[in-house]
DNA sequence: ATAAAAACATGATTTATATCATTAAATTAT
DNA sequence: ATAATTTAATGATATAAATCATGTTTTTAT
């Protein structure tokens, strides 16, 4: 993915700008925001960084992570094409957590300022905007749900699910981003070698396989029922 | 707390529908809204039924739970004045959790189209609306972090905080809210023994005091202290 | 006011999960 | 292609936290 020239928002498959501002909005977020290529790895912002405005993924993925005291790391939240990064809160103007793209990922960033504006011109815009982050806390409910409830072997099952419905399945029904045991593990709150072992269990089951680091889905269904029947997989294997 | 007749949004000092939306709305919200007092315990709407619309807390204090295979439960969120309730999601119209009052509390329920008609007059309303639901997320992202990531100890500080940062305190330094130990665990996702146990240490330690059920910061500086360093009160013991 | 029920406290024990240690397999670089 | 480095798998051990068991206090109901 190489970008030469910005891309107008009125291109922008995904965009919620693209898809609820009036033309005339458009050429001005056009104008006023900033798109930028992030390498694979690379930081779009830091916890502790002042804020200045919005972030959205034109296309690419995104981990929002948070430090925990030094070298520990949780993924709070994964962003993909049309999601939205940042800008929570209202007094606060600093960061709570990271935003590190697992891709090469172009990004446009809109300020405060601009931001305000398009919203108050163009309400189904905000509507959107709305209901989006409304999406994402409940989302979030899901999450706190999981890390607060559930056993490590259904935690691990739940953030498969989790990242199946986020970037979903490509053709050959590989879990469309690359994504490593240790990251799961840090969707999950787990460490890194039960990832592993819930990950050999549910290959010999059949219900999943690997290529390397890809993960591919051969049951969906099944996964989907272990959690629903909260069912451990392993005491299947007696 | 009693209510012979419904409160206009005009006079409702937290709610966004009073502080953003035009006279001439606020009106037409004040015939379409319903007004309802909850008794404490009550459930507000349950976990699995049809979302019509979206509930607004005019004065009182809710949790909202999620139940785990049967019997668990887990506090997702708090609410309390001018907070908003339920309408998570875009196609689901089905409530993931419950909410339950805390103690008598007044709601007023918004249907949807009434809402959406509402948010494309108000652009300001939707703006604040939309800033909500950041805000909101920018909590549960907090709280994801908590549970993943820190030992039981520090889960039921950062609890005590939460509770301080949602319902405040009162002029004798009390939680403004009669929140049982069962409760703070399902918050922390810990058990109750361990709150009782916890809350014993910290008492030794002169940080909080209890009178029944009412928790008495006397403290809160320490409080965050042990959170900020990821101390173990515990340890200071011997 | 007294009894009954619920909520809380606390010690003993068990269990789930993390940590540690080692080997194996993939990536990445030369 | 081969070596070097990173990532992953897996068994053994340690530990944090849950569960169990029992007594105590607080709240609610009569």
């Amino acid at each position: 993915m190489v970008i030469n020239q910005q891309k107008s928002c009125a291109n922008c498959k995904h965009c919620l700008v693209g898809k609820f501002c009036s033309p005339e909005w458009i050429s001005k977020v056009d104008a006023g925001k900033n798109q930028l290529l992030y390498r694979k790895g690379q930081y779009i912002f830091y916890e502790g960084a002042l804020v200045f405005g919005l972030h959205l993924v034109t296309e690419g993925k995104v981990k929002i992570i948070s430090n925990v005291s030094g070298s520990k790391e949780q993924i709070v939240r994964l962003a993909t094409d049309g999601h939205v990064l940042g800008r929570w809160g209202d007094k606060e103007d600093i960061y709570e957590n990271s935003a590190v793209s697992l891709e090469d990922s172009v990004i446009c960033f809109i300020n405060n300022d601009l931001l305000h504006d398009v919203c108050l011109a163009n309400p189904e815009f905000t509507f959107q905007l709305m209901k989006y982050y409304a999406s994402e806390l409940r989302k979030s409910g899901k999450q706190i749900k999981c890390l607060g409830q559930m056993p490590v072997k259904l935690k691990i099952v739940e953030t498969l699910l989790h990242l199946v419905e986020i970037f979903g399945l490509d053709s050959r029904r590989n879990i469309a981003a690359a994504i490593s045991r240790q990251e799961i593990a840090e969707m999950a709150a787990v460490n890194m070698e039960q990832v592993s072992r819930e990950i050999t269990a549910l290959k010999k089951r059949r219900i999943i396989s690997t290529n390397g680091k890809q993960i591919i889905i051969n049951d969906l269904e099944k996964l989907q029922e272990i959690v629903a029947t909260q069912m451990d997989i392993l005491d299947l294997d007696s």
